[in-house]
DNA sequence: ATGCCAAATTGTCTTTTAGACACTTTCAAA
DNA sequence: TTTGAAAGTGTCTAAAAGACAATTTGGCAT
């Protein structure tokens, strides 16, 4: 089924999926969230993760690729399930239910949503001429504290689900660019455990897991030492994983 | 809002939820399935999973719970979500289709479902005077090749979201009785993570973790050295991973 | 009573990994 | 040429993982 064949009258009114898109900016974890531009007098304008109604005929998966790509426009984007959120109480704030009156066609059905995170190289994110894109913007991980519906619930879960999960696999990598170095690695580790990780150990653990090729290459037009210049060597990777490694936490 | 006040038509024909239900009868990891009982002709009598639809005021875990208590009659289970399968052709059996014809008022709706993983102490269950429960059998997880809808998918889910959780939290105790053995609890972790874990090893590290004590009492009758019974010990355990102990993986 | 079987219990040595820790190098810009 | 700022690098110690085998203790059969 192709998306512009679809009818709004195909979209199931109970499900929806929402997605908590991580970047990286090499300073610190940030989140793509929409702002709603509500200018409402006595409530707060809350952001909200993006988001949508599914298909009838559509997989969940599916419909978290397809948000993701009518938000970012970018198509293999690394993607996790966060898990099932359905508390009949979500909608419990009274801008949550004036943005839905004004989007859907059955504003106060109960509404399952099939959380995602996915890891997005942050350059990759070009506003689109959608009528969600436009609003949406990065925020950082640290500054965000209150959110519609219960999407800040959903948001702490798929943190927590992305430390696991980077604990087993390299996942990392979907948040840097081609070309990255060591500390931009480094960095990137110490944001998402958000704990302050040994320089020297942690270079000599990344390297003994051989999963990095050195790309002979430095870093220019930095006032300081240039770094060295590396990339994600997946053909060691999945050699190691073969094997039933599952180690790469700190 | 109380179970017996609620109408059928209360149910979301959208949404249900399915229970991976774990026991360990110190042999090896079983599983609670239903036997639909179907007699057709020219396909098999595929088990199932446990599950329902959910009410409309109902929050996800709480279906869950329900389920759970109506199967087995145990409350206070523990309860882990795997996530949300939604694929709209998890119906794709002919059996299926009786089976949903036979039992639900919208047998064609597309269902989406939020799966849980839950661990019972296999003795706790006592099959209830419930047309489903009569019918609940616990089938070794090893013989297990084919299951009704998606649930094979599912099963396979649960069992990875449960070797992960093990590593991090000692969930094992919730499919041991009060008092159990190291012996067994070996056996557990070996059935769980499929695959040999040297004994003395074993028990160097479970012992270390302090979160055993020793019931300075025998295992009596068999045909061998007694061993000595231990239970878990949830105030160690409380001041284990209040400093963020996170390695009970083997 | 004796011997046998089956599983429980226990310790050491080696290798690997984790963790703590500080100085030198290299480039750009002033 | 000096300075600032981050890159890069090695060793020692402590802890954990992994491999490995002999002894103990009860029930049961003879």
């Amino acid at each position: 089924m192709v998306g512009n064949t679809r009818k709004k009258t195909d979209l199931n009114p109970n499900n929806s999926v929402d997605c908590v898109i991580f970047g990286f900016d090499f300073e610190q974890i940030k989140v793509l969230l929409i702002d709603r531009g509500q200018n409402l007098g006595n409530s707060k304008n809350l952001r909200a993760l993006p988001g949508n109604l599914i298909y009838e005929e559509e997989d969940l998966d599916e419909a978290a690729y397809r948000v993701l790509e009518e938000l970012t426009g970018i198509k293999d984007i690394y993607l996790e399930q966060v898990g099932a959120f359905g508390n009949p109480n979500r909608v419990n704030k009274e801008s949550d239910r004036e943005w839905l009156k004004s989007i859907r066609d059955e504003p106060n059905a109960r509404v399952i949503t099939a959380a995602y995170y996915s890891l997005v190289k942050i350059d990759d994110f070009v506003p689109r001429a959608h009528s969600f894109a436009k609003k949406a913007e990065w925020i950082p991980l640290s500054e965000i504290e209150e959110l519609a519906f219960d999407h800040f619930e959903i948001l702490q879960e798929a943190k927590e689900k992305l430390k696991q999960k980077i604990k087993i696999q390299p996942i990392g990598f979907n948040l840097l660019p081609e070309k990255f170095t060591l500390s931009q690695l480094h960095k990137l580790y110490e944001c998402i455990f958000e704990k302050p990780l040994d320089k020297r150990n942690f270079r000599r653990k990344i390297q003994k897991l051989n999963i990095l090729t050195n790309l002979k290459e430095k870093q220019r037009g930095v006032p300081h030492k240039p770094s060295q210049l590396y990339k994600f060597n997946e053909e060691n990777y999945q050699l190691l994983t073969q094997n039933g490694y599952d180690n790469f936490g700190f």
